[in-house]
DNA sequence: GAAGCGTGGAG
DNA sequence: TCTCCAAGCTT
């Protein structure tokens, strides 16, 4: 094939895109209509960090909750990381809290986004895709964006066959082959739109595909083939404990170390589990420990079971921490793992209290059904 | 380059 | 219930 009948065809490529995407461009939060001026890049910045590798549908209420109280990058980089993290609390991967509060900072102190690749690459938290979408989106730069969406997109419009990770290679040269230098914003979230409602990860709906015509999986007649992984490694299962001090309608709270996981956030005691061994089970201090059961977790690359033991304290636990006011919990920033270890204690407590009111007997061991 | 890092929804 | 995996980055 000619250079120059290469040219056509992928050139037929992005503006049968571009015209799919006139029509049918999803409405989101973080977005501007097809054609119209994109919104500020501290709002493509703030979604794209939001939504690695996560839901439009989880990121969105976040979204709005961080504009809403961070309106701007100088809001951002003047809050306190504390707190940023409190408000990241349920949205996972909470490396990427810590790194937006020291990019705003970079930021502001810049005084405004940088507007190259490299320029953005250079931020905390800003990999090869944020920096590409940014530049396009915001900017208007032309610039190679591949997100997951894009990969299943191109593998199966040249039928690239080998497996992800190595494909990456080919399958970037293939995404710039297509990129159009102009509407470079438009075009990424085109092709990101696209993966995202038509070329699926299964079943994908090829009768409604503008590149249907394009695809050369779809003349093989296999699409879902395309792209090939690997097969994944086993999750481990790991089992730990956590402590519920509860004190005159305080929980005692600690902050986890910033490294390892769920690093950063507030958090229960713990006994020390881990995604590489189990936790000991030890208590951090010797008492009458109740035990509310049991709550399940699944990470990313463990599966755990976390036990849920309570007390009544009548003096600080050892070590740092804080006596948080239990009516307030929500406000603690808690992950979720430990958001669910403390609905399982306060369900136990409300569980024995009622219990104790139906008979005169005490049930300090009663022993919570397993989750 | 491979492993570590959350969570919730879909099928 | 179980598997897959979503607008990836860092070390």
């Amino acid at each position: 094939m000619s250079a120059s009948s290469t040219t056509i065809i992928h050139g037929t490529i992005a503006s049968d895109l571009l015209a799919w995407y006139d029509a049918h461009a999803r409405v989101l939060p973080w977005r501007s209509p097809p054609g119209a001026p994109p919104p500020e890049p501290y709002r493509v910045w703030l979604s794209e960090v939001m939504l690695q590798q996560t839901t439009t549908a989880a990121a969105a209420p976040y979204y709005a909750k961080f504009i809403d109280r961070w309106p701007t990058v100088q809001a951002l980089a003047a809050a306190d990381e504390a707190e940023v993290m409190a408000a990241w609390a349920g949205l996972g991967y909470y490396s990427r809290a810590r790194n937006l509060v020291a990019a705003a900072r970079v930021v502001a102190e810049r005084g405004g986004f940088p507007e190259t690749e490299a320029g953005l690459r250079e931020l905390p938290g800003v990999g090869a895709y944020i920096a590409a979408a940014v530049a396009a989106i915001a900017f208007g730069r032309r610039a190679v964006v591949v997100d997951a969406n894009v990969e299943r997109v191109v593998a199966r419009l040249f039928a690239i066959g080998e497996p992800i990770p190595g494909a990456r290679r080919a399958i970037r040269s293939s995404t710039d082959d297509v990129t159009p230098s102009g509407r470079a914003g438009d075009f990424a979230q085109a092709m990101m739109d696209l993966g995202a409602t038509i070329c699926t990860p299964r079943a994908p709906r090829c009768l409604l595909c503008p590149l249907a015509g394009s695809c050369r999986a779809r003349q093989a007649g296999m699409p879902d083939n395309y792209p090939l992984k690997l097969p994944k490694k086993a999750k481990p299962s790991r089992a730990g404990t956590a402590f519920w001090i509860e004190r005159e309608g305080a929980v005692w709270l600690v902050r986890r170390t910033r490294a390892g996981m769920l690093g950063g956030m507030r958090a229960l005691p713990d006994d020390g589990w881990s995604a590489r061994q189990d936790g000991s089970g030890k208590p951090p201090f010797a008492g009458r420990w109740r035990n509310a059961g049991a709550v399940r977790h699944v990470f990313t690359h463990c599966a755990l079971t976390l036990s849920v033991r309570s007390i009544r304290a009548t003096r600080d636990p050892a070590g740092e921490g804080e006596w948080w006011p239990v009516a307030n919990l929500e406000g603690a920033g808690l992950p979720t793992l430990y958001a669910k270890a403390a609905a399982r204690a306060l369900d136990d407590a409300a569980t024995q209290a009622e219990t104790d009111r139906g008979d005169d007997q005490h049930h300090e061991a009663q022993v919570s059904p397993a989750v």
